[in-house]
DNA sequence: GATGAATGAGGATTCATTCAT
DNA sequence: GATGAATGAATCCTCATTCAT
């Protein structure tokens, strides 16, 4: 389309700038509303006006509302996903330290991303599964990483891989979720070594069951 | 007015047995509508053409659709104190055993008040913070036995109660969740026997922090 | 019905005596609130409760809330037609007397009596054309004068009968209203001068037409 | 952006002149439909449907029923004072020819906007204090014209300036409101000549206080 | 006569989405 | 591509009135 230009594949015409730069404030401005007010206390006219353009040009970046609530969460998931990717190039020495370096990148992405947290646990977004498809997704990730565990001998066998799966992920995220609510209590590094502990070792003293 | 009665401070006159009866059915099917269809798509006139009355009955017995939900959770939530205050009663000979107790006493009772789950967890409960009062509630129970364990020495000291709290809660809400929603990829004695493990010492083998 | 009752027409058994005072209480229960609250906004189980009685109670005594308002209108304005005939006993020397003192009679019944001309002026008195009836009633009564002012030839033939009416009540009226909603700003004595002035020769010095 | 048209400030495009057109349609409907039937008997979908509107075009150009009720208030009102305004313009030679001439533009203007008469004295209007802010905007004209004749001497002393506005505007409104409902029984003339008497000189001959 | 639980019609308002310009 | 006026389905809640007890 853009074939007229001599270096189509990385000069942009000045139509895609804005095309490109228009759908960026769209995400900026949902994620800024959406985080602040609630997602369903922010019309999409709200969006639209406040990123500086008219109710329709939101529908031609995004399908609907939601398409737009779920495309922040995508470009957030992408993001931590890559954190998390990076994270495991250097591998741990033991599994003690992939555990706090997974919690530690939750735990400094929660910090720096607390508007895409509230997003997160919108009611909204839980209402239309957004956020249940991304519990779901770190669910099955944990899943894979305790049958690996148990595989390996590491991980006691009475446990059952989907459940405790489904525990560390409720436990990682109602602890993101209210300490993205209240930041003050506690600081980043009293929550990584607190949820570190206790996905190791569980909170008791030289525990054993 | 009823002294007529030998035992008037029991007995109801018919009047009084009706209105309590109609509030009963009130709550029995709101109870059933919300966890069917979620809270949000259930009007408030569907709730009482189920119950076999007019809107404005419904509007009688509760200041509106959310005291519905409102009344209908505080039941359940009393029931469930109840079954936790009873499980008090006779005392666990170690903190393992209280910590399974407690952890029984949840799965046993979401196990039987899926509905209540259900709607513990409704967009709208969130939205409406009737759910994060519940979740606030337990938190602070849980924070308060861990601290008695951080001051009787059985918990690590480097443990953050707050967060540690919500952590649990997190987990424990989480699998309830998730297990009342898909019910039978796990038994409840595998889901009391993981979470108990999580709660005691994590997931791994004879585990150091 | 009573006629066992040796003296029936005069001593009034208790049933009877409590009826008669249930709905003075709701007559006067009614007007306090209706005046405070304003009609609209008043309900009939509002001055049912207040008067210590059912609901149910109130339509026993007036087929509807509109009869209870009307009541309390009613008995207001024989109380009003009352001072007016009292007033037509003593008659006066001349026209600019008796226009005085139907003025004073006005203002001083208003004065003693703000709730009731607070409900008179109500929107809901209004739209239930209770306050209509007043004010035509008012109205008929003056036209009657002027005509017969007109035919004393103490009123300039120059003058509508029925316009002159309206004008005089409205005035009458408005003034009233405006005072019982502003108390502070005029004095009793204040309005009563400035009205029958207007009403005798208008504002002007030495009135020529 | 319709820097192109060669007339911009004055030509609208299109879509403005459809907007302008819509609102006009809106207040026109809402006039008629609001004085036939009564501002309470009138549906917000009434008053859009008959525009040819969709009720959500109705909440599009006024804030709400209340809003279309205010907005066809104040055009009625501007038109009035207009026409106040151009009357002041010719100066009277005398207070009486003044008096003469405010009662005329009054009446006039209530004979050829009839709907905005029977709107203005609605119980709606009153109820939502609406017609009372127009009452006492003329009132407080009154006042100043009357405080103006006591410093010059045309006005006796004993009258009170602000009681004796609101008397002279209850007369006018009165008169107005009775006349528009019943057209027939007064000519214009008759109701001018009436009104203009009253307030000059009262009723009676030669008139004394 | 008194009670008060039950009734149920009725209407304003919102806001995601569209489509003619 | 951008605009923004128009759409209209959808639902909560009130409260005067009744009538079985």
């Amino acid at each position: 389309m853009n074939s007229i230009h001599p270096n189509a594949a990385l000069a942009l015409n000045a139509r895609d700038r804005s095309r490109i730069e228009t759908r960026r404030r769209l995400l900026e401005t949902g994620l800024e509303l959406f985080a602040r007010q609630g997602v369903a206390d922010t019309r999409a006219s709200d969006v639209a006006t406040a990123a500086g353009v008219a109710v329709g040009t939101l529908y031609l970046h995004f399908k609907d509302k939601q398409g737009l609530l779920r495309a922040i969460m995508r470009e957030g998931v992408e993001e931590l996903m890559g954190a998390l990717q990076r994270m495991a190039l250097s591998p741990a020495p033991d599994p003690a330290a992939a555990v706090r370096a997974h919690t530690e990148v939750l735990v400094r992405f929660a910090e720096s991303h607390t508007g895409l947290c509230r997003i997160l646990f919108d009611p909204e977004s839980v209402r239309k599964n957004v956020s249940t498809e991304i519990t779901e997704h770190l669910a099955a990730m944990l899943e894979l990483r305790v049958r690996e565990g148990i595989a390996d001998g590491i991980i006691v066998p009475g446990i059952d891989p989907v459940v405790a799966a489904h525990g560390v992920v409720g436990m990682l995220l109602q602890v993101l979720d209210w300490w993205t609510r209240n930041p003050g209590i506690a600081t980043a590094d009293s929550v990584i070594e607190t949820l570190t502990r206790l996905r190791l070792s569980g909170p008791y003293q030289g525990s054993e069951a």
